[in-house]
DNA sequence: TAGATTGTTAATCGATTAACAATC
DNA sequence: TAGATTGTTAATCGATTAACAATC
């Protein structure tokens, strides 16, 4: 009893690339092309063909030798492996600034995600609409999660309220939590976590900026 | 003539961490410690020892057995890996939600980055501070940036427009783009490019998410 | 047919984990 | 000394790249 498509497990690198194939898949869609070859996409990507063929096969996706992947069938294909045809709903946790962005951000939607609402412990937020939803009070979000059931948990408190913020998350009903906090957080095995790290990224270029200049002497 | 410190090349994957290990070690400096060991950082990052000592010894750190690693110490070497000493400046081009945010963003600040300044093409918002950034027209960009020599460009714009502006970002001259459009670049080898894509983070946790629940039945 | 492009196995590379000797 | 913890080499694991046969 093997190999029902989603038995194959997709490795995370897989994974995170599926959505730039969409995009590129959609601007080639849109240009009016009917086929694209691994080379093609590979290029646009700055990728080997080679891992564009390997994501696709994992992805249990068949091209056609001579002409590549049929483009309609591709996105639809990967639109269902990351679920976008089954939206899935959020609440945000802290309408801070970084949160605030998110909550007008229109690659969340995009994405299939909706966000049902958000949450925040500031008196002068509560009540009031940022970008059309509407700010609860911290204490509300139980009741409501469940009710609601609630999928995902954007969390975007500052790093001291982090553990606790996560903790109602959980309590709401949320089996997955996205976190731009920066705060490490120990959660429940069923509650999958995603940690959005800016200052990574920052590092990663900063020592690219500074170490890069040191031109070989050999 | 081999290895200077700065010869050794870090890794992506540990330069990813060095932002972690400060936030844990600032917290334990809170805490009043001053000793940690590898397994102490490793426990609250969720990471093993050994990556934990790997990383140190390839940042050039060296600890005491018995004791572990001098925290202050061990903090000052990862600032200076990382470049927080010597800050760098940034323009932001594109102030829509999520560019917003960014210059109003606390963590950019503590990473040792200055924004200089914003660029936007909506004449509304022209003229106009946002967290107490000043909204330069887009025409302005190439001259600024040259007369304050800034060194990273943050690029918010949408898809369509990345790609002009990253080029405008190139001219002004800046050498690293932190690329939030989701949009692929095309620039010279010598400008570092570090692509923040929101949706690889999602799709991660909707797959998570969508075929976690799927039993082992042997 | 010839040629281009896929599907798939094998080889390489890099990062993580294991193991253990060195050291305070 | 004994014991804990580091520094460092070796083994494993996973992802990328290379190679090439299969196919339209």
């Amino acid at each position: 009893m093997t190999a029902l498509e989603s038995d194959t497990v997709l490795s995370l690198s897989t994974i995170r690339r599926l959505p730039r194939y969409l995009r590129v898949l959609q601007d080639f869609a849109a240009s009016g092309k009917e086929y694209a070859s691994s080379e093609a996409i590979a290029s646009h990507l700055h990728l080997t063909p080679i891992v564009v063929r390997k994501d696709l096969f994992f992805s249990g996706i068949i091209g056609k030798p001579r002409r590549g992947y049929h483009i309609p069938c591709l996105i639809a294909h990967i639109e269902q492996i990351i679920h976008l045809h089954e939206p899935s709903s959020a609440f945000l946790v802290g309408a801070g600034n970084l949160g605030s962005a998110l909550l007008g951000y229109s690659g969340i939607t995009k994405s299939g995600l909706t966000i049902y609402a958000a949450f925040d412990n500031d008196s002068g937020k509560i009540g009031r609409m940022i970008c059309g939803k509407q700010i609860y009070a911290m204490e509300k979000i139980t009741a409501m999660g469940r009710r609601l059931s609630v999928q995902i948990g954007i969390l975007c408190v500052p790093y001291d309220a982090a553990p606790s913020c996560a903790d109602l998350l959980v309590q709401a009903g949320v089996r997955g939590v996205w976190n731009f906090s920066n705060r490490e957080l120990r959660l429940p095995a069923h509650v999958a976590v995603h940690n959005e790290d800016l200052s990574a990224g920052l590092a990663i270029l900063s020592i690219a900026l500074n170490h890069q200049p040191k031109k070989a002497t050999e």
